[in-house]
DNA sequence: CTAGGGTTAG
């Protein structure tokens, strides 16, 4: 967790060198590690010299490879892992979709999750927040409307991720009144926002009133933000808001 | 008598 791998390592030759040997949960965690690191090629290695091949080892894989940016590969980590008779569960769809999404490719995304629609498996709100959410991002806020609507047929309920998700959406629209309206159902559909929920309309609030205080980048403003960035009291992260 | 590792929102 502190990305010191390297020392890992050398604690898990320690441990081999005691006679200790390490099993599937020691690997998982240094090949997460790994991961989260942004190393995936060396949680890799490691994968191939063991022997175990279990479902939270191919996760673990999986999701590193997506969120390194290798969506490919990762599509392809989870092909090898269904080749080698290791079953996928709903964590292995839920990182396998979201990292499709979060790599532009939303079409595949929805594709899988139809097709785990009309399989026997039995899905949880988090494929579905994870969907909407991919939905969102991708400009198809209509489409996570629906599916969004869709939940109570399907006996499936909306969680406070849910709502959070679905009113950002309303909002990056623009469609701020009915973000409103949804916060609102949402108490009375007895699920309580919290601080997530609060920030995504807040800020779409706040940007609106912006907007209606005739607050733009103007030449001025451009000016400003110059000014401040050459000084140094503006941090250059922030143009990454303007765009 | 078998922990501990992998998943979603601004």
């Amino acid at each position: 967790m502190e990305k010191r791998l390297d020392e890992a390592n050398n604690m898990l030759d320690l441990m081999v060198s005691k006679g200790c040997n390490p099993d599937c949960v020691t690997y998982n965690t240094i090949i997460n590690g790994y991961c989260k690191a942004k190393r995936v090629e060396d949680g890799l290695k490691l994968f191939r010299k063991m022997s175990i091949r279990e479902v939270v080892t191919y996760n673990t894989l999986v999701q590193g490879f997506s969120q390194a940016g290798k969506v490919e590969v990762a599509q392809e980590t989870f092909e090898e892992m269904v080749s080698q008779g290791v079953h996928p569960d709903n964590v292995t769809y839920n990182i396998l979709v979201d990292g499709l999404c979060e790599n532009g490719k939303l079409d595949k995304a929805i594709q899988i999750f139809e097709d785990l629609q009309m399989s026997k498996m039995e899905l949880d709100i988090v494929i579905y927040n994870i969907i909407i959410h991919g939905m969102c991002n991708g400009s198809k806020v209509d489409d996570a409307w629906n599916l969004f609507s869709s939940l109570p047929h399907k006996g499936v309920k909306a969680d406070v991720k849910t709502y959070t998700i679905m009113i950002g959406g309303l909002c990056k629209k623009g469609s701020l009144s009915e973000a409103d309206m949804l916060f609102k159902k949402m108490g009375e559909d007895g699920i309580a926002p919290n601080e997530c929920t609060y920030n995504t309309i807040i800020r779409a609030h706040l940007g609106e009133e912006m907007k209606r205080c005739g607050f733009s980048a103007d030449a001025s403003t451009m000016k400003m933000v110059i000014d401040m960035l050459s000084n140094g009291r503006l941090d250059k992260s922030f143009l990454s808001m303007l765009s």
